[in-house]
DNA sequence: TCTCGGATTGTCCATCAGGCCAATGTTTTT
DNA sequence: AAAAACATTGGCCTGATGGACAATCCGAGA
């Protein structure tokens, strides 16, 4: 039962190694030739032909997990009509990759939360995961400081979001070192990360 | 963070005490009372309104689950639409529970292979067939472009990019010039909203 | 062969980002 | 009432960032 990661040779996705030390990268050209019934496989959705690859490899028994630089619900569907049973985004954080094969390991479907929806269908109410921990993370902060918060995450520089603000960009630094220290991060960029982007830590309901 | 099953008197359920011995069970009149966000809970479809107390529940921040004596995927499309996570049949084996609360702990969803086709199927119809991929900003990279753009994504300096792909800082700003160039961005921020965070739209007005 | 795009590095420079120290006024909590 | 937290702004300073202009090397084509 070996863990492989297809992928194109540029994608080192570090997060991903970190996250599985002893899987073995494969390129798409022998994917087919050694992926077989059992194996925990990951195939990144930039690769050309992807979707047959997951078909015919979940046939064989596989585990297919799809990682996609750009998540969206379609491409969800595909992966998961292709007989992937993980959909995530490439750049997920390791404790989140690591969740993902916990849940497809054992017959289980991950999908980001904010695609559940409309992967179930249309009024799907998924308040799990993301949102609640991005919520966590946002209830740290004051009011104001969240709104600063959001602004930065849309990528605005510190003298559009004291405009949009009404402030000093002065006062847009103070609240920004103030996120940081309660996020416990060290920029803007990490802030976003954080805030933004899926995190997890795998559970253990340990009795 | 307890763990609660809600059913009617009479049922006991043996295997499910098993899987669980320390839980907590629940008559319907109470579970409204009783579960707060973070529980993990199990609802008999055989209840009265079970898929509105599994609305309220699962909006409440709770994990619920569905068990049925008579699995279907018609119930089990209203129970995920309800906000469950996950939906067994109710006389299934003890470790067969276990690892439905070990999915569903973990943000994924539980269904039972049988049905599975028929979900992901269903909610693939009622989005409205296959789409089309969307063009990958990645893609208009070079390889090495590519690399940088990836190590800047997860909030590296350009000095951390330098030190891991083994080149000059300056080098790492050129590459980044190109980046922004060819994608139209100002700065890094933009270049992550841009490749790591492409919304997600079904709507596809060629074809 | 000769040109073109890509990878690499350099210098100079204006701007941006954040940290440090400090201040004032308001609101909330104890 | 006193303490703590919050919102606001100031100056100063260091390091990070990104653009402009320019150079070298290399492989793929025309």
């Amino acid at each position: 039962m070996a863990e492989l990661f297809v992928c194109q040779g540029s994608d080192e996705l570090p997060r991903w190694r970190e996250a599985f030390p002893q899987a073995i990268r494969v390129p798409p050209s022998q994917a087919r030739a050694q992926v077989m019934h059992g194996d925990r496989v990951w195939v990144m959705s930039n690769l050309e032909g992807w979707t047959s690859l997951v078909t015919t490899l979940s046939q064989r028994g596989a585990i297919l997990r799809v990682l996609s630089y750009t998540p969206n619900s379609a491409e969800a569907f595909q992966a998961l009509d292709a007989g992937a049973r993980g959909y995530a985004h490439a750049l997920s954080p390791a404790p989140l990759l690591q969740q993902v094969e916990l849940v497809t390991a054992n017959q289980g479907i991950w999908v980001p939360a904010e695609l559940l929806a409309q992967v179930v269908g249309g009024a799907f109410k998924a308040l799990g995961g993301e949102s609640r921990l991005q919520e966590d993370a946002l209830a740290l902060l004051t009011e104001r400081e969240r709104a600063v918060a959001l602004a930065v995450a849309e990528g605005q520089t510190n003298k559009e979001v004291a405009r949009r603000l009404d402030i000093t960009e002065r006062t847009v630094k103070a609240h920004l070192g103030a996120i940081f220290r309660k996020l416990g991060v060290r920029d803007r960029l990490q802030m976003i990360l954080r805030i933004s982007r899926q995190d997890a830590r795998v559970t253990d309901p340990g009795q």
